[in-house]
DNA sequence: TTTAGAAAAGTGGTCTGACCACTTTTTCTA
DNA sequence: TAGAAAAAGTGGTCAGACCACTTTTCTAAA
């Protein structure tokens, strides 16, 4: 195992290198990482670096230190992420979500649109959607929703609404998985009957779904 | 400034120390914050402890670094957002219908997060606003819904609600009038019981009746 | 005087090595 | 064999050293 060091942020790598390493070796919740010093030679890097990743990680709650002891990772329930950012950031958390929540109110918006304008929705652009998830199984979300936002015909939220996904990626961004796959299937089928509080219901349940499953570390 | 070091956590103090910092010296967003090694003797701590707590605000996304240049709070709201918004409206002369059809997306949601919160219904801002109305039979459609969107508690909405208020405001913004006052009446109460659908149908209905006096002009 | 280019200072990024305090493991007694 | 002491392991912190890059300052030419 090693790490390129050739543009910035060796402690991203490392959150990243770590990650896989306790997938490869499969580490349980709760299970013990090596320490800091075998990660560095292991990784190739200074201990410093290995410690910058680790606090980074531990502030987020995902990993557990003991002094003396190691470290360990967080017995589940990684919804610490929420606790902490709120604890030590209110402001700026609740900013985050005022994003998320933000851009989640215009793409409703734009399901109702499409949804209820018949025009909208015979679009050939939904077809070729359904064809690629059929075919390939899995599609990235904001592709999906930049086409229903496009669709609404309405430029000003579709500005807003590009704005704030960058602002607000660390959510909602993810690709398709068979999980979700039918009640995508489901959302789609809705929005082209024209069934719009289905569709929405459908959008809602899909959301909380991709916001659940977000892998964390 | 000092830090003590009893127990634990070294990092975890230093980002507290940082927030205090900010405040204290009142940096804005997108402002700089002082150099690690300036922190590190100012908080009497090491360098490399500073960097574990910069790291962990650095991953939430609180902070920027830029590589010679210096650490940075993160300007994600305001400025951006504004500039963008207005560039849009300035130059590309755009359809007000956009920008009047957008605003009422936020207001239809803030109408239905308040309306489906008993804890928001009950906020004593409605009852003065009923009182308002009965005694003097007249308000303006702007402050309603400022209170409304206000009362959904989402912060990025209300800027951008003020803000497309702003450049919309031919529109939508006069008194309500004695024909209109018997379907406001019905909004509110509506809104006030918890009746989302209803409430959002009173508003349309008080919308249309809006932008049709407006058209006389 | 102005300004373009070079030098210096400042800053984050990383590594090494050194202690310390604490925990776990091993070893050595009694 | 059990208990205590020693050793090893581990996170916590600090100091100093380079590096690469950016910003500021200074200098010399136009």
């Amino acid at each position: 195992m090693s790490i390129e060091k050739p543009t910035s942020k060796m402690f991203i790598q490392i959150v990243s290198e770590l990650r896989a390493l306790i997938r490869d070796e499969n580490i349980p919740a709760g299970g013990k990482i090596p320490s800091e010093r075998v990660l560095a030679e292991r990784l190739n890097v200074g201990r410093s670096s290995v410690r910058e990743a680790l606090r980074s990680l531990e502030l987020l709650g995902l990993i557990e230190t003991r002094r003396g002891g190691g470290t360990f990772i967080t017995d589940f329930r990684n919804h610490k992420l929420v606790e902490v950012l709120s604890t030590f950031i209110l402001h700026e958390e609740t900013d985050l979500e005022n994003v998320n929540e933000t851009r989640k109110i215009l793409e409703r918006d734009a399901i109702r649109i499409v949804s209820a304008n018949e025009t909208l929705r015979k679009l050939p652009v939904w077809d070729s959607l359904c064809d690629n998830l059929e075919l390939e199984g899995i599609i990235a979300r904001e592709d999906i929703m930049r086409e229903i936002v496009i669709a609404s015909e309405n430029r000003l939220v579709l500005k807003i609404w590009i704005l704030l996904k960058q602002y607000g990626k660390e959510a909602y961004n993810g690709f398709s998985t068979e999980q979700e796959q039918p009640i995508l299937q489901a959302f789609i089928s809705e929005l082209m009957i024209g069934n719009t509080a289905e569709a929405i219901s459908s959008f809602e349940e899909w959301t909380e779904l991709l916001h659940k499953g977000r892998d964390i570390l």
